[in-house]
DNA sequence: CTGAAAGCGCTAACAG
DNA sequence: CTGTTAGCGCTTTCAG
């Protein structure tokens, strides 16, 4: 049923090496006969099979891509730049979402191995033990680590300047003058959010106001934000502004601000971390640290694609992107006297 | 470097063969043969090679996945399904975004028929030509076209009964009270919102009141819900109800209703198709049709692994689930009297 | 430039 | 139960 070299061969007249240099390269074959096999091949329908050219070339043109969760709008702009470069270079994406559950993770790491990807992008290592990580390593297959800090494992890696976010994030919200100002942490472990909290306090240290800083920890989720924000509401400690560690938790935080009856900027500030699709679409449009999901992603492949490359020194090389804030109306000065929460 | 069967069996003494039996299934090998081989293969650290075993049995336990973006949080939710299904049937997802560019489309198809895939699942046949839709059913592989009407083409297909979903919709409005109502129909074209369409025009025409209606049409897009209720409201038709094609267009809908200062559901309530996970974060909540995505992903797996086993009959298959309407918080009743626009 | 032959790593009869 | 022998479809020396 399914047509082979040897079919074109025998059809063409020629040897099957011939057929298969005629088809690939362009070299060493006379260009009559190449001719001759090419309107063969495509007479008889011809599609190469890639598990076969695979197994002699010892490449898959494949990479894997093991996320927590595509859904998650920050993944998914990522997937689209690294999708974008792999399709421009020939390779394909094997998409894998392990909801961090780190059994899955790692049997989805040994099954692309299995299939010979010829490297991995991956946002979520944490979930990996010691060994695994060593397992991994030892694979010789090229792994790029996403927003992972640099140094942090002994992989390549993409990365964002986490810390420069927290500044610029912590600042705007000074510069317009606010007093006591809450960041809502993401997570009390999690390296990403704690460079943000970090580079927030540094704003605040920096400033020449005296501004008081109220951190809180807990889920950066949607849910997560809610929480905070309504504890924080609840104990009236005269907040004006919120720094949350992502735009979810930002979105999180705008629905508790907006049941205790208040409104976005008027009575609090809202500034988030991400800048996701939908951070233009909400209600106020949130003003928001500005991460090159999409620029990251396509970085990666190119930087694994180049590891890959046979002959490549394999020496681990992280890429680091800078961020930008993106001023929308979440933000605004303090009110001034009364509306104080 | 890369350790093989080969190695296996030079180290444990027995047949290459009798290594694959053992690492394999568990029929015809000795036990204690068995255990010495795993062990062996353990202490070396061997991982099966997928593509020469896919290359000798004509398998690749990989599945294609073609959409438009994953990016759409419609497509999020299918692949979520699709992923899990596949997972626990030990396959890889190879996800590909079209963009619903047909020539890259067509160049993703051809790719994964060369990577032999087992089944590919597509959202967006409708890019492809007559004879490109030909050369796939003809390539032997099985095809499972998802949110397509049932019989549209020669696949098999995972639906949601669109139609239904449409009566869902107006039906609720009517019962309410409403007697104005627009429906921001989703494209003059596309089949699936067309069935919509039909189906509040049913509601109505069941309806024992009197109530006017007005289709307008436009992109099933954030910004086209908003440019088509922008102009709507500026007609000042006195609608009190909007019926969105689907729920992003409802979110610009949204928009462009509170920007002509009124208030979603007092002075318009609004209605939407998908119940995205979003639909429940917005404010408010927005009351839509959920469409079963999860569900529909996991079983288009389902049904393509079926078609997959051979010996299969390869009779297209067509599976249609249900819909049903979430209440939420944007619709209500009418306003009285004032208000109306 | 082209053919012959070996081999990628694994599975699957078929004998023993 | 286990070894032998062919492939799967393609690439790649190595001769000619």
């Amino acid at each position: 049923m399914t047509i082979t070299l040897k079919d074109i061969s025998r059809e063409a007249g020629v040897d099957i090496a011939t057929v298969s240099r005629a088809l690939n390269g362009t070299y060493g074959v006379r260009k009559a006969t190449r001719e001759k096999v090419l309107a063969v091949a495509k007479r008889l329908n011809y599609r190469a099979n890639l598990l076969a050219r695979g197994l002699a070339m010892g490449r898959s043109h494949t990479l894997g891509l093991l996320v927590p969760d595509v859904g998650n709008p920050f993944v998914t702009e990522l997937f689209r730049g690294a999708e974008d470069a792999a399709y421009s270079a020939g390779y394909h994406l094997l998409l894998c979402n392990s909801y961090l559950d780190p059994a899955r993770e790692v049997q989805y790491i040994r099954s692309l191995l299995d299939k010979r990807v010829e490297g991995i992008l991956m946002h979520s290592v944490d979930a990996l033990s010691k060994t695994e990580v060593k397992e991994l390593a030892n694979s010789n297959v090229p792994v790029v680590l996403l927003c992972r800090p640099p140094n942090a494992y002994s992989f390549s890696g993409v990365s964002v300047n986490q810390f420069e976010g927290g500044i610029l994030g912590g600042k705007h919200l000074i510069d317009l003058g606010h007093k006591t100002v809450a960041f809502l942490s993401g997570s009390r472990s999690h390296p990403n959010f704690i460079e943000r909290g970090k580079g927030f306090m540094k704003a605040i240290a920096l400033s020449s106001e005296k501004v008081t800083s109220i951190v809180v920890h807990g889920s950066p989720s949607f849910g997560g934000g809610y929480q905070m924000t309504k504890k924080l509401l609840q104990q009236k400690r005269g907040i004006t502004a919120i720094f949350a560690a992502n735009d979810v938790t930002a979105f999180g935080a705008a629905r508790a601000i907006f049941e205790a009856g208040l409104r976005i900027p008027d009575d609090i500030s809202l500034i988030g971390f991400d800048n996701v699709e939908l951070a233009n679409i909400v209600r106020p449009p949130l003003t928001t640290i500005h991460q090159p999901k999409y620029e990251m992603g396509h970085a990666a492949v190119e930087l694994l694609l180049g590891l890959a490359k046979d002959g490549s020194l394999r020496v681990p090389e992280h890429r680091q992107f800078g961020v930008q804030i993106v001023e929308r109306n979440s933000t605004s000065a303090p009110a001034k006297k009364i509306g104080r929460v």
